[in-house]
DNA sequence: CTATGTAAACAAC
DNA sequence: GTTGTTTACATAG
């Protein structure tokens, strides 16, 4: 909440020494325990996905269902969703330590101290990712959200847990030894993941069509693609955000910090065994990018001068998978200029303004936590126009609205939709206050006013 | 045009 | 040096 007075951990101190980050990988930096992951179903084509078995889901009619499919999907690979994510190795001894959080799964921490020093109950989320009260309570996944969700749920497991669990219990066991039956394969590499395509999909689920992860690979290869290490991988491994999506899913509280982010992608991605260190300014690029990410810190227990900057799924990333991360980008699209001949100057004036707007940013939320602050001390400084900071919010907000790569799907939200809301609101301004929006008509933008076509807030198209 | 990856500048730590 | 943010640009489809 205080960035202001936020003091970083100085480098992860609590990670053993292997694990100390340097962005040249070497041999030494490879954890020898494997973090919680779950490599084979996950491997399999996105158009695989699953769904819920209406026969057991009383929330879910049929009519939402037969909504959900025929809305699904609005670009190809517009959302990713993972399906038969499970959050555990399954050859590993660990396994049943997996669901009391261990440390050994958590943080690669050899001394076991928990979750780097984080008492469990500080942590806000729960392992329920597949939380069935997401479908009893007010029906909320399915009636509340628009079409922009998809009612793709993750693996047939969990279907069964909808059906035949009243409590929210997690059998770690049961579980183990249900998932056991399935052949994983511990290494992303390996793309022999048609055992579990063939348990676990349903037939006829083509309503997706699963993205070109087979690529023909004819002629040029992408800059992407280079990162590779193995050419017969090359894109077929997922996008930066997806495979961060899995990082996060891959344990309890959907949390990591950026050095276990790191360490995910060094044991389960080839991107992270590239020999430079791009793939690294690239997660941190869709971390701060992408929505379906939130950085929050947290206290560190015992020591209230500690605070461990983490990476959060949100909720609805949990849900619903995470979307591209172009489709975050302020006016993508929208900035081409004309090519200069040296691109180097090109380069300096862009990080420039990346500085200076990341300075400004930072300076906005500061502003709004004091505004927050104020306002819960009962100082009202918000007059008849709305304050600055509403300003601000409202402005971030038109622009990723007015962003051409907005999905225009999406326009019609019901209601507040985090998938674009910039993440400054997201972290900053509850939604009551959002309420407040509604009096603004229009607002002016760098690149002129635009305009509300009616009274959410919500700019007209 | 979109999705994605990447490089880079910059600020804050 | 690391982390986070942002912009610009390249490339495939």
């Amino acid at each position: 909440m205080n960035s202001g007075q936020y003091h970083r951990r100085p480098q992860m101190e609590s990670l053993h020494s292997g694990y100390q980050h340097s962005e040249s990988p070497s041999p030494s930096t490879r954890s020898t325990r494997q973090m919680a992951t779950f490599n084979g179903p996950s491997r399999m084509q996105s158009g695989q996905q699953y769904i819920v078995d209406l026969s057991t889901t009383p929330a879910m009619h049929p009519d939402d269902y037969s909504l959900a499919i025929s809305t699904a999907m609005p670009q190809s690979s517009a959302i990713w969703s993972t399906p038969n994510q499970a959050p555990m190795n399954f050859d590993d001894q660990t396994v049943n330590d997996y669901y009391g959080y261990s440390s050994a799964v958590a943080s690669n921490e050899p001394e076991g101290s928990f979750l780097r020093g984080i008492e469990f109950s500080e942590i806000p989320r729960s392992w329920t990712p597949y939380d069935p009260s997401i479908l009893y309570e007010s029906n909320l996944a399915v009636e509340s959200l628009g079409p922009s969700v998809y009612m793709i749920h993750h693996d047939d497991d969990d279907m069964h847990r909808l059906s035949d669990r009243s409590t929210l219990g997690f059998d770690a066991l049961e579980n183990s030894q249900r998932f056991s039956r399935l052949s994983i394969s511990r290494s992303p590499k390996l793309q022999n993941h048609s055992t579990i395509t063939d348990h676990l999909a349903i037939p006829n689920a083509s309503h997706f069509k699963p993205p070109p992860c087979e690529d023909s690979d004819g002629g040029g290869r992408s800059s992407r693609e280079m990162t590779a290490t193995d050419p017969d991988d090359h894109s077929a491994e997922e996008p930066y955000a997806k495979l961060i999506h899995r990082a996060l899913m891959s344990v309890p509280s959907h949390s990591m910090v950026l050095q276990e982010i790191y360490q995910w992608f060094r044991d389960n991605t080839m991107k992270g065994n590239a020999d430079n260190k791009g793939w690294m300014n690239s997660i941190r690029h869709n971390l701060s990018m992408n929505a379906a990410f939130k950085k929050t810190e947290r206290k560190i227990a015992g020591d209230e001068t500690k605070k461990s900057t983490e990476w959060v799924l949100e909720d609805f990333a949990i849900k619903d998978g995470v979307q591209s991360t172009t489709r975050y980008r302020k006016g993508t699209g929208a900035k081409k200029f004309v090519k200069s001949d040296n691109p180097t100057p090109s380069r300096q004036s862009s990080g420039r303004k990346g500085g200076i707007s990341a300075r400004q940013t930072k300076l906005q939320r500061q502003r709004i936590r004091e505004e927050r602050s104020d306002s819960r001390r009962g100082i009202q400084k918000h007059d008849t126009h709305q304050s600055q900071f509403l300003q601000h919010t409202l402005n971030q907000r038109m622009q990723r609205l007015s962003s051409p790569s907005t999905p225009p799907s999406h326009e019609n939200m019901p209601s507040m939709n985090p998938y674009f809301l910039p993440k400054a609101e997201q972290l900053e301004v509850p939604y009551e206050d959002m309420c407040g929006l509604e009096v603004v008509q229009g607002v002016y933008l760098d690149d002129g006013p635009v305009f509300t076509s009616n009274h959410d807030g919500l700019p007209g198209y």
